[in-house]
DNA sequence: AACTATTTATAAGA
DNA sequence: TTCTTATAAATAGTT
């Protein structure tokens, strides 16, 4: 529409596909209110221009959800740009190879910049992806230090009932030569006792 | 544009309501494909109909990707749709009381159907919540009895080292009593190992 | 950013 | 629904 047919296919020349990009993104938005409003139905636009912004229509707050996960790169300053650049950089450049030490500090700095609104959805979750993994592996190392803690102590205390059996018995055994009777029945009673041995085992089998 | 000029809002009579929808839905998604190759950048258009059923144009992938998780009701055989509701009225009647099992539970039951597909994002988002939930008091209550496990263990430990004296000093009395000498240094070296009881201390430090 | 000749979309009718 | 057609809207090229 217009003084002459116009075939559907990229604009070559930068500054009309520029124009054309205006004045039709416009009418899109209109057309998308239009339908929203004439047939009361749920309509969503995105239109992302070829330098990253994004121009939108929600008729519902359902469908602007999903959008604000999209605002990555929305109305980015072009001062900005560069900073989002490099903190990208920073996360692609270590992809896959990061420590979790290493993971936290790039985080911690980067959270402090306003500049994480402008990270792609992409990046973000290739960061969730490698925090996800960090968390993982903190995890677990956790676990294993307190199951590792749990064995040893049961060790420690096999060796000390062990260790206890033995003086029972040499005691036992001074008491038979002499014949001073007394404490044996209360130190045989203490180390008896059932004690949280049993739960212990159903607990660890539970993890 | 037609007949006569139509003001902009909700077109009360239903089917003339239909009609319209049906050719500006048309008109829309023409509009969108036309600015996404005229102008080459990306668009997406979503219209959801009021019976749900959606309609749009992506003109690309990474578009599409959201789209995708839009999908939820899309195309939904009507015979499916009863499985739907009662799907969701399951999440949604437990709201934030459910534990532990029950949500397990409901989770396994659901993820078998192929309906999962057709809960909408934000009934996700509530599931996801709840996984996430779960997840936590789950790990919490792992680690409170991996801690309670390790405190009983020390006071284990701390009983049979008091009782192990004890039975040290009465064998050492015994000792000093009659004259056999022998087996108490073993038994003193071995009381004495320090084990691994100060690793212990700085790991459960780290929890 | 306006203007305007044309094309395109579409409201109403068949 | 689909087609037709008169008319409203959008917009390509121009200023």
């Amino acid at each position: 529409m217009g003084r002459k047919k116009l075939e559907i296919k990229r604009i070559e020349d930068k500054s009309a596909r520029q124009v054309t990009f205006s004045k039709r993104r416009n009418g899109l938005l209109k057309k998308a209110k239009e339908l929203a409003v004439l047939c009361d139905v749920e309509v969503g636009v995105f239109i992302f221009s070829s330098r990253g912004k994004l121009y939108h229509y929600c008729s519902t707050n359902r469908l602007s959800e999903i959008l604000h996960r999209y605002h990555s790169r929305v109305d980015a300053e072009p001062s900005a740009s560069a900073k989002v650049r490099e903190t990208k950089e920073n996360y692609s450049k270590h992809a896959g190879f990061l420590t979790s030490g290493e993971l936290l500090q790039i985080v911690e700095r980067d959270l402090e910049e306003p500049y994480v609104d402008q990270l792609s959805v992409t990046d973000l979750v290739h960061l969730e992806k490698q925090l996800e993994a960090a968390l993982i592996r903190t995890r677990s190392t956790k676990t294993h230090l307190l199951l590792d803690s749990i064995t040893s102590l049961h060790q420690k205390e096999n060796m000390l009932t062990g260790e206890n059996r033995l003086l029972g018995e040499k005691v036992a055994r001074n008491e038979m030569n002499e014949n001073t009777n007394g404490m044996i029945m209360d130190l045989d009673a203490l180390s008896h006792t059932p004690m949280m041995s049993e739960q212990q085992h159903v607990s660890l089998d539970l993890l």
